[in-house]
DNA sequence: CTCAAGGTAGACAGCCCTGTCTACTTCGGG
DNA sequence: CCCGAAGTAGACAGGGCTGTCTACCTTGAG
């Protein structure tokens, strides 16, 4: 299972310097580095002085790519969104690309060692309050999951209630998995998921 | 409907000045105005001397009651949970105290002003990183919540399970609601929580 | 009365954070 | 060849943060 949430990107050099992608342009090392960071560390409190000491910049390239913090932020969300939905979809495709598909989906993610919650929640829950682009930024993600996943519901019935139910019942397995106990998230999801219409597709 | 989250405690001075709680001790004065700051803004941005300042007492008070903030965070997660607990409780008695009060309930926590998630939930994503003490304390709230959500389950099912599962939906609606949408959060709820055994209790 | 507990007012040290600035280097396309 | 784009190194300003400190006041129980 060579697939990752990363894929393929920063699968590779988890702790250490994570520095052979000199290759990369200073842009895209910030980018993928400040990834990682706010990713796993939380936005708040990962300095930017931070961010550049590990993408192997200095604080000119990298104020001259993103004028400020926020605007990293902001990138930062988007990159987010682009890898995760493409892991995503990709790891649905290899289970069947059905509803049953989900489950086994969220246990590689949840069992992901670099696991710590949905990025978009955890943004939400931290700058939410003071910066409205992050609450849209959320809104955009969750609504293109939502859509993916009414993809994978049969045709007769309303697809786009169900498919708002399920995504909620994921944001409740994320949360269960987050605080550690990614067992228990899978099988309530399995429960909650029991009662959606028409569980076994025809397709 | 005078309950609230609150429950009487600060329902009553939201965004003025808070003082008329002048006879109250410093050390509650403090811990109430922590929970308005660290819940309405977050824990991180908000810093100690403006708690000082609202609360209207001094540095050396403040430091005496809490040798650190760290410790009022922790005073504040056991205050929020001792509050919402009751609320949550009382308002599920005043909705027939069974699995179909639940949507009632949350439906009158979504539409409160000062809603803006579930606390535990967000100081996870904000701390939990760095802060295990705070992991602990989301475990034993969300573990008390499942008990509590046990004792609306019929006895001819496995509680345990379905409480599990019904506590996932309930993380799954407040995310959603976080963001802005509770009408479509009561609505997948009540989607997710249709497939629960025996949903017609017999109590 | 006395004294300790708890309160007030506010200066200050030391740290980390964002963001700016000067001065120098490397390199590729016109 | 030359010039501009992009990069390097690192000092520095200004602000917010936690936490300490001195000095004084109030009140109630023994």
């Amino acid at each position: 299972m060579e697939r990752s949430v990363y894929h393929g990107v920063m699968d590779r050099h988890s702790n250490p310097a994570l520095m052979d992608q000199t290759k990369l342009s200073a842009r895209e090392r910030i980018l993928r580095t400040a990834h990682t960071l706010f990713y796993r560390e939380g936005i708040r409190s990962t300095g930017v002085d931070r961010i550049i000491a590990e993408a192997g910049v200095t604080k000119v390239t990298f104020y001259r790519h993103y004028p400020s913090k926020n605007d990293l932020i902001v990138a930062f969300l988007g990159y987010r969104h682009r890898i995760w939905m493409l892991w995503f979809q990709d790891a649905l495709q290899s289970h069947g690309n059905n509803l049953l598909a989900i489950a086994p989906v969220l246990q590689e993610w949840f069992t992901d060692p670099s696991f710590r919650g949905c990025a978009f929640i955890n943004a939400l829950g931290e700058m939410g309050g003071s910066m409205p682009e992050v609450v849209h930024r959320v809104n955009q993600h969750k609504a293109e999951l939502r859509k993916v996943i009414e993809g994978l519901l049969p045709e007769n019935c309303d697809r786009e209630d169900w498919a708002s139910a399920v995504a909620m019942a994921i944001d409740g397995a994320v949360i269960r998995a987050e605080w550690g106990e990614p067992t228990e998230a899978i099988h309530g999801f399995n429960h909650l998921i029991e009662g959606v219409c028409c569980l076994k597709p025809q397709t």
